[in-house]
DNA sequence: TTTCGTGCAAACCATTTGCAGCAGC
DNA sequence: GCTGCTGCAAATGGTTTGCACGAAA
């Protein structure tokens, strides 16, 4: 990986940030997700020690926060008391489907959603970043074990 | 208020739970809500005892969680660190615009992505208990003041 | 060399829970 | 009277923070 050539280190550095290895597995750990996988902070730092990488758990909270804070990662709630965080690829817009009794998330893809939340936001005068359309559920699973 | 004849009531009663006090506060309160006002468990608890009534913190909690289960209530996750809830009146579908800076958030309503929540549920097989669209962004007042 | 970033542990804060007494029904 | 509900305080769990040291620029 060249750092120089790669716009999100270049984002960093605009920015006054440092490019750091912790920075640098983070970001390799979420580019190697598969698509539709989200991390929770706890989860990234159990994956990160796996892979041998000994990154702080405060580290990952506040290196989460950084990258949310300019759009490269979307922070995603759910149900289960605590964040979610995907990288945010603008090829692929998706939503989600959560099952209130087994937290189990569901993806579809959904371009269309997305033009209505920066129209919506748009016409109220937001700068829209995110737009995030989760509908609640009790998912089929469940409904047969109840 | 005439408790027998209340649907909410006789929901709670059906399901083998008890009309207490505090539960017939906590449900005026959230009636008498200008619309589209939410609080959180701690906002309420503030109120009831403005109002004179000594209901405690861990009871709001626990009705807060009780009458979202069947409902009656609608849960709704901002970005401040903490739930707020809503009643849940199937007359006025709306969502939210959430303002990331200063936390402060603008209606919307729609009845459109009310049924799209519900198509996109269905078609996952899912039984499909609340559709909520978030837009964040930056309000128009925190764009000036940057 | 000047900041910024990190690790650690302690602090925080929203929420949950164990338990004893009280109250619906 | 049985059992669920409440209040209290303690526990929990995700997230944040103060501080001293190490490292990016």
């Amino acid at each position: 990986m060249v750092k120089s050539f790669d716009p999100v280190f270049d984002n960093l550095r605009k920015r006054g940030h440092r490019i750091t290895p912790q920075r640098e597995v983070i970001l390799q750990i979420f580019r190697q997700l598969p698509n539709g996988v989200h991390l929770s902070a706890d989860e990234l730092y159990v994956k990160m020690n796996e892979l041998g990488y000994n990154v702080s758990l405060a580290t990952a909270y506040r290196t989460l926060k950084l990258l949310s804070s300019f759009g490269l990662l979307r922070e995603l709630t759910f149900a289960e008391g605590h964040k979610h965080y995907e990288l945010k690829q603008d090829s692929l817009p998706h939503q989600h489907i959560i099952c209130v009794n087994c937290n189990s998330t569901l993806e579809f893809e959904d371009h269309f959603l997305e033009e209505i939340g920066q129209k919506i936001g748009l016409k109220h005068h937001f700068q829209v970043i995110d737009s995030q359309f989760k509908i609640f559920g009790i998912c089929p699973n469940c409904q047969l074990n109840k």
